[in-house]
DNA sequence: CGCAGTTTTGATGGACCTCAAAGACCGTGG
DNA sequence: CCACGGTCTTTGAGGTCCATCAAAACTGCG
């Protein structure tokens, strides 16, 4: 697939690279990460564009090093449903398979370090460093996945949005290494449509209940991305979450 | 926490052990297995009760070695989803957190083969077969929860069981080495209000289209549990799915 | 300005939930 | 043997939340 817009770009070094202390090679040894700098390149891709198809054969993994990717399901008549939300440092593609089980869409501009996938499958068995990073950030994707599974499957169309509000919240509060608080605010990066693809209902419901918690006072909203959190309390107590579930004081 | 339902057995040898090739311990020379063997212990759980409550503190990881567990989230007013289902050989817990993200019930009778966390932490540093394993494992278990969220978020009741179906179907005959195929039957191994966690549905209409489908012919009915399908093809045409999405032939 | 893409708002209907009750199945004990 | 209670399942009636269809408002851009 040669595509207008993916380019692939010029080599860069690991050593200025943003996602260096998270990604799946953060463990790396110096001498592991000159093995991996061999095998990688990246690409980069405009919002909108598609990354990989269904079904597509895959010759590289990947890291997201900047923007955000979406994992999509696409049902026989069309319905799609967002499965996965990638941000960077998180890992695109699967050792040991050579399809791709699910749509990568670039939400907004991207860009990907890929690594040619047969050397980096060598490399996974014969570096430990990397395996145990991968299966470190696969648990905890894992764990996020089945959190969402219990958005998608119990929660109100409310509900649904208070908990991405607050999952976008607590990322980018985490990004810029603070907690998240009152006051805070940060842009959606996502459209009416592609919150409806993550939620399972349609956009004019997401418009509706964006609508509702603003009218509500639980959040303030500048033009039509940037959105502000008075409470974070209150935006949380909005999600329907057990939360102090578990927490034994 | 200690349970009359619950009994620690006897320690026995993995020689004999049903899930020998398939469980994290499938790729283990036999010097890595003596070393796993210095650390497990069997527990056994009649149905219905709780193996783990989320929020409980986790001395062991587990392989499920017959029976079946749920995974399952709760909210803060009591519904509930279920977000995963654990069959033989699934691995329970998570190396490098000590504790539970999720309830864990016996769904039927169920025998789990525990290993004490600390040391099988150390294990998985130590011999690489392992970590190879669980990575795998996890992916593949990332994999069907991704599925598992399409199937929340956008099917209709109807595909939502008709889905479910499918699974159990498949599964079954995977497990006896065959092919799902015509006049292929089973027995359900979840209650209808199981199946309502499961799917993000109420008991009733888990009910309503149990009998939909069975009017249809789409399925027969040998008592309230015993599935009978007549053609596999008509069943998985009832799933929503696209059946040849990603295969070019 | 005029156009295309995105978002908001409104009106209506339907799929599924809620509440309610009765039927099926199974083990226990008289 | 049948009565009895408990659990699981089915069926019914009515209501509600969200999807669908439709149109208008807003935004950015040539």
């Amino acid at each position: 697939m040669t595509d207008t817009s993916m380019k692939i770009a010029d080599k860069k070094s690991c050593e200025n690279c943003p996602i260096q202390h998270s990604a799946v090679c953060s463990r790396c040894e110096p001498d592991e990460l000159r093995r991996l700098e061999e095998i990688k390149y990246y690409r980069s891709y405009e919002a909108g564009q598609p990354v990989i198809w269904a079904g597509d054969h895959m010759e590289f993994v990947a890291s997201v090093v900047s923007g955000i990717a979406a994992l999509s399901q696409t049902l026989e008549d069309g319905r799609t449903q967002m499965v996965g939300l990638l941000l960077p440092s998180d890992f695109i593609g699967r050792p040991g398979r050579d399809s791709a089980p699910f749509d990568v869409t670039a939400v907004t501009d991207l860009t990907i370090c890929c690594f040619r996938k047969k050397p980096f499958e060598a490399l996974l068995v014969s570096t430990p460093h990397i395996g145990q990073r991968l299966l470190e950030m696969t648990l905890d994707e894992l764990d996020s996945a089945r959190d969402w599974m219990t958005i998608l499957g119990r929660k109100t169309a409310r509900e649904k949005i208070a908990s991405l509000l607050a999952i976008i919240a607590r990322r980018n509060a985490a990004l810029n290494k603070e907690m998240p608080g009152n006051g805070m605010s940060f842009e959606l990066p996502l459209t009416r449509e592609a919150m409806s693809d993550y939620l399972g209902l349609t956009l004019e419901t997401v418009s509706r209940q964006i609508s509702a918690l603003r009218k509500a006072g639980v959040i303030e909203l500048d033009g039509k991305r940037r959105v502000v959190v008075p409470s974070y309390e209150a935006l949380l107590s909005e999600t329907g979450d057990d939360v102090d579930g578990g927490m034994i004081a």
